[in-house]
DNA sequence: GTCTATAAACAGATAGAC
DNA sequence: GTCTATCTGTTTATAGAC
């Protein structure tokens, strides 16, 4: 279940993959979808049923393609720096690859909360290993107490928002495509700098 | 032109904002602004001839009673640190009283960043004076030297994000809505902190 | 100005030939 | 499996009565 068998299934799902990341749920039409993939509508329903369930599909692919190595990190047993430092770099480098998926998994996320209960908890992170961490540096005088909750959302927002605002950051600093593939470039160093020099205990 | 002359006319622009900031422009239907606004599909058209025109309205408008507010404060003759604050401070205000707006305007955005360019550059920030209280700090030795671009999108991240990802969130953390509310507040203290600790130099 | 009724266009989904 | 043609329901938009 949830597998992909045969090659024009797999040629359809890629084009709905791209066509609902960019558009959304409800800006997709599934001729624009049979159009990308260079087939006829009807096959989309051959293969996939309807509109929901071929959206369920690729929510669920961008989500299983993403999480799984974030939460691995998360889960890890690297030291705290290290992990900040290895975490927003994965993070940058899976959405420069593709920019739309912030912008998409949060948009769909808040039109239908329920699918998160699903995808998410599937592979929930476990912030107790992060919060121990935590807690054992700033006990050791190494860092000021930060509440997990807020260190995630944190690098969160220093990573994901960017992607989720390019068009905004490209007008307000007159950027071209290239300044901002530079300007994320810039911030796999800025952003576990910024984050470390929040909680870093000075001297 | 873009001014309210009629009660009725309020009346649907208020559901029109309500429904166009909850769906965004794809997912909203002139029938549920309708209904919101507890009057006939038809008027809408009376007063705003189609979906468009009224989203338009709709768009400026959030923009409007947003975004000068922000450059007002970037603008100021505000000491860097009292401005990074009161910024941060003001819009985690503006966004609790509308959580949908952040997401509501990047997801319009990337879907037609034409409008972006009418939108935002009518109030364009002027970043000249932020850049140059960076210098200044920044050569008297108080802080590390930061370019605008990073500062202001760090900001802009660190405060617009968590409403964007609320759903994420609270899936996360488990929260209800009392401790997001809760989490929010937090931040208002926060978020000065980590940019003005992410910055400051170290003695 | 506000309504009901209806047109016109669109989008998702199915039937049936090949 | 893949196509064309078509149906059904939805959604925007207009016509016209009051």
């Amino acid at each position: 279940m949830g597998s992909i068998d045969s090659k024009t299934e797999e040629i359809i799902f890629r084009a709905a993959r791209k066509v609902f990341t960019r558009k959304g749920f409800d800006g997709a039409r599934m001729q624009e979808i049979a159009d990308e993939a260079g087939i006829n509508k009807a096959l989309l329903h051959y293969y996939f049923r309807n509109k929901d369930k071929l959206f369920d599909r690729v929510f669920r692919d961008v989500v299983k393609s993403t999480l799984p190595q974030l939460i691995g990190i998360m889960n890890s047993d690297m030291p705290l720096f290290d992990k900040i430092r290895t975490f927003t770099s994965t993070y940058i480098d899976i959405l420069s690859g593709n920019p739309e998926f912030a912008g998409f998994v949060f948009h769909e996320l808040s039109r239908n909360p329920y699918r998160l209960l699903e995808s998410l908890k599937e592979s929930g992170p476990n912030l107790r290993v992060l919060e121990n961490q935590i807690k054992e540096a700033a006990l050791s005088g190494k860092i000021e107490y930060i509440p997990v909750t807020h260190l995630v959302v944190n690098m969160m927002s220093l990573i994901a928002l960017p992607f989720i605002a390019q068009p905004v950051i490209m007008g307000m600093f007159s950027m071209n495509p290239e300044d901002f593939d530079a300007f994320i470039r810039e911030r796999k160093e800025l952003v576990p700098q910024t984050i470390i020099h929040s909680i870093i205990k000075r001297p």
